[in-house]
DNA sequence: CCTACCGATCGGTAGG
DNA sequence: CCTACCGATCGGTAGG
């Protein structure tokens, strides 16, 4: 039961195969690790970026040695790509899961914005959400196949909002000649402000004022019924 | 004429006092070259930010030794608070001036969104926006010098942009009910989020998007008039 | 403005 | 998982 539906969770949280256990547990041990390494490694980038994610740094931070670490992923950048598959999990978990429960429509979209913004201003990351951090350290960088996969996370998180927008608008509760990617544009637009605004001037009421502006917004959307 | 009011270019432009010229013009030229030196730096901190902004990658882009550029600033941290005032003097240049040759009201707050997006759309720095690269990165960093310029500047121009709604409330232009700066922290939401998509995407449409955002939002505020 | 350095740290490797 | 390295680059200095 509360399962949520497998079409929008299974594009945003891309499942791992599980990896078969050794007998004696040291499979599950050197994954045990690496997940603690990853979730370390996500916190430091979120406040440094991923080029400030330095394997010495991290290997100080868990009390390793620095090619013990190492010896986890082969390279930097895969190091780089297993933080981001990591911190989409956490994403996953705080922002896109919890309004599941929620039937589709004007609801959905608003505790989904409310767990949003819920997520910024616990902190979740260290130094606020891992994805904006990364999405502005690398928007105007060379194409890398790290580029390429915060620019797909970042069209992914679009679509996913575009789609609950369309379904609040088949279930009647907005107006449905409005453009739904168009309506999402600016929801993410209010989100992203309230982040930046928050982690510069630690000033909570700009969470007040992104509700404020989503629920005027959706006001303005809201089908008489 | 034609001369700006003084009130918000001053706060958003602190001029520099001109330094005396020398006989010889030796002056004068240290400053050219302190000048160039400064606009490359603003470019490339706008790509690799102001920690990224390395002394010896910008000597080698300039043709200069490194200690050669050093002796000019004494420290990184001096480099990095001499860029930010250049970046600053190209940003008033672009986004803040052009509008201030129209009359207070509804319309200098719409020419002013359309040249800020067109600044991004120009792409003025190499790396789009120097503020925005410069905002992510240090706002969730220790307390320094740097980050309370960033911070300043940040306030500065969420400020200006309120001063400007209150204006057009004034002019009778827009509805003098909504508190301005609830407006202009929307208006600000969708610049930057436009400007974080282009850089990320590379697709002109989102500025449209950003366009008809703001006109939709300036219209629900517009007075009977 | 230059050459020639410094100690620290970077990503990565050898060998165990 | 470790110690012990590598060449490159960092910010910064000495001396001119």
């Amino acid at each position: 039961m509360n399962a949520p539906p497998p079409d929008d969770l299974e594009t945003l949280a891309r499942v791992e195969p599980a990896v078969a256990e050794e007998a004696d547990g040291r499979r599950r041990r050197g994954n045990a690790t690496r997940e603690s390494i990853l979730q370390a490694a996500a916190d430091l980038a979120s406040v440094e970026g991923l080029e400030g994610l330095t394997i010495g740094r991290l290997a100080t931070e868990l009390g390793m040695s620095k090619s013990g670490l190492f010896a986890h992923f082969g390279s930097k950048e895969e190091l780089q790509l297993a933080t981001i598959e990591a911190a989409r999990r956490r994403f996953v978990e705080h922002v896109v899961k919890p309004s599941r429960e929620l039937p589709r429509g004007r609801e959905r979209v608003e505790q989904l914005m409310r767990d949003w913004l819920g997520y910024y201003r616990n902190e979740v990351f260290a130094g606020g959400c891992f994805f904006h951090t990364v999405k502005a350290e690398f928007d105007s960088r060379a194409e890398s196949p790290v580029r390429q996969v915060v620019t797909d996370d970042a069209r992914e998180f679009i679509a996913f909002l575009t789609r609950e927008v369309s379904k609040a608008q088949q279930a009647g509760d907005l107006d449905a000649s409005v453009d739904a990617a168009q309506v999402a544009f600016e929801l993410d637009a209010l989100g992203a402000a309230a982040h930046q605004h928050y982690q510069l001037m630690h000033d909570p009421a700009v969470f007040d004022r992104a509700e404020t502006a989503i629920h005027t917004r959706l006001e303005t959307l809201a089908s008489g019924s």
